[in-house]
DNA sequence: CTCGTATCTGGAGCGCGCTCCAGGTCAAGA
DNA sequence: TCTTGACCTGGAGCGCGCTCCAGATACGAG
């Protein structure tokens, strides 16, 4: 199976070098599989869930969300309490489209006005 | 014309009165009248400003973002100008939301999996 | 084997947006 | 008048999310 470096990761996720071991440090990844020497091989299947991260990171989520996130997609818990969970966080993201909302309201208020 | 003590103006702002302090150092709001003491004085028309700014706080727009827009609403920039301007930031928000949006797909399809 | 580049680690540094603190001032009630 | 509490200023502190650095190690090209 092919492996990546952490530069072509980087590359291919538009994640920095330093945020992917900032990541995993937090547990948001991996653990990255290593070489005999301790350099890092990331996989397709790396990439797929650093990109889970960031769609989530560009929405707006702390590091703190992502790991209860990430726990809850791993971990054993019942799956009504991953569905609770997953529908509280789609709430909050419903939150904050509700604020975007008011904002461009405010915006094209402001817009009207000056047209 | 009745005037509103800063701890009044923080409670129905629902903003600290330290923030509407720093709102005030950064040039967000005010400069706020002040009292022959100098206590601070606000009035309804700050309060609303107040509102506004923290309806963009909210949507998730930064202090200098915001600095750019007081000073798009207050200086003698020409209309066309600030309509411009206004059209960049509402974009902006609408990727935002383009953003949430993603992220909220791929819960939904988190939660239809567990469900 | 040597060189040069990529990567490793732990930890320091940074910008943002507040938040808190010390030490002093103002003002309303007893 | 005295007390008490809200408010003032300048500046330090903090949590977040990276970002950068030093010094050491791995490894592919020549």
């Amino acid at each position: 199976m092919t492996t990546l470096t952490p530069a072509t990761a980087a590359d291919r996720t538009g994640v920095s070098i330093d945020t992917l071991r900032y990541y995993e440090r937090e547990g948001l990844i991996g653990p990255i599989r290593r070489s005999a020497g301790g350099r890092r091989q990331y996989t397709e299947d790396d990439l797929f869930w650093i990109g889970l991260v960031t769609c989530f990171r560009e929405a707006g989520l702390g590091i703190t969300d992502l790991r209860g996130f990430v726990a809850i997609l791993r971990a054993e818990h019942p799956p009504q309490d991953r569905v609770a969970f997953l529908r509280e966080r789609r709430a909050s993201l419903e939150q904050r489209v509700a604020a975007l909302c008011r904002a461009m309201e405010v915006l094209d208020e402001k817009i009207a006005y000056y047209s």
